[in-house]
DNA sequence: TCTGGATTTGACCAACTGGTCAAACTCACG
DNA sequence: CGTGAGTTTGACCAGTTGGTCAAATCCAGA
């Protein structure tokens, strides 16, 4: 192992090569799916070698994770209690679904941990996560108390922002196999912005 | 392996026990990280008894999967082209809700699966579900075109619908840890009905 | 150029996994 | 009962998997 200087050159090229080719086989085949094997040729490395930088299939798992959930969370933390009620979630939901678009991969990873029971994701979760829903939900709340937008269940209106959002990545298989030669996330867009739109816009 | 004649007293017994145990198990580990031990003691039976009646794990993976997709798919059956449009689709929406809650295993062994590039089902799927999907796709049209209910994506509404109501299985752990004591099944009735009902009630 | 730490690897190992098999046991039925 | 098919199992096997280790190689700085 490294010492814990500043890292070389090759520590920060191989540490990134590594992540990504975990994050690679982990979004298709989940912690246990994925070996240790694949990870490493996927990195251009040898088994051994990929130990060396990272001391367990857990350890890179979790320094993935640790990674990743930040930039994850960030479309939320977006949400701005300033800004135009309906237009900050309208815009919150496009900013989600583009992660879905440009991140299936990371998308996927979280899915395959959380249908599982996230043994390995649950603290992360319950902290990070459950703590941002916490601040958003209020905002939320706030709007609603307004007359901003329609009133709802909070927690269950951003539930079902993930679960639409995310469904076009974690799903990506089935939706395209439908779908044909369409791209779903031609016409996805519009669907979502009706969706919410009405879904939340204020009776007068 | 038994013969083919009419299955014995025993047989059925095993059998069912047999495709109850990897239910609980693929669903909760998906299918590579299901063991056929744990499904074998899971059942009552030691591993080579199990291998019995199924010669291998992928049969009873198969095996389950053939079973369950039907069941799995009723809920869309029952939508009744002569019905009232509105009524029907959110009848069907709750049918779809109320399978994420008494199955949420099944709904999981289906998210494992397809999360992973479904490369085990992916043939049932591009059949009975294509199917059925593209039946149902014609009749919502048909209730777009006659003003019934608001014109939109019929493939995207159909996964919406999928996509919100799944996740109260698939995401149980990560709905449960975030609404704390309160039973996410308490009000996601109210709220899809809400959502569906504003997203489809036709502009007069 | 030299050198000591950083990096890489072939060989190896113990645990696990899916699956086999012959032998033993159990049960329905004449 | 007896008997043959149906059922069960302990012992076993080959391949895979996560991980180790000593030896070899590489590289940056003096």
């Amino acid at each position: 192992m490294p010492k814990d200087r500043s890292p070389t050159r090759i520590q920060k090229k191989n540490r990134a090569a590594i992540l990504e080719a975990a994050l690679e086989v982990f979004s298709a085949h989940g912690f246990r799916g994925a070996t240790v094997d694949q990870i490493a040729s996927q990195a251009g490395l040898s088994k051994p070698n990929l130990l060396y930088y990272f001391p367990s299939k857990d350890a890179m798992f979790t320094a993935l994770l640790s990674e990743l959930l930040d930039t994850w969370l960030d479309p939320m933390r977006e949400i701005n209690a300033s800004g135009d009620p309906l237009e900050e979630i309208l815009a919150y939901v496009q900013r989600k679904l583009q992660m879905s678009r440009d991140y299936p991969r990371e998308s996927r990873l979280f899915a395959n941990e959380i249908v599982q029971g996230a043994p390995r994701m649950l603290d992360a979760l319950s902290t990070d996560l459950r703590d941002l829903l916490e601040e958003k939900e209020a905002v939320l709340t706030g709007w609603m108390a307004a007359g901003k937008i329609n009133t709802t269940h909070p927690k269950h209106l951003m539930f079902s922002i993930w679960a639409l959002t995310q469904h076009y990545a974690d799903f990506d298989v089935q939706v395209r196999m439908l779908m044909g030669p369409e791209d779903p996330f031609d016409a996805a867009p519009e669907f979502l912005e009706t969706l919410y739109r009405r879904m939340l816009t204020p009776t007068s």
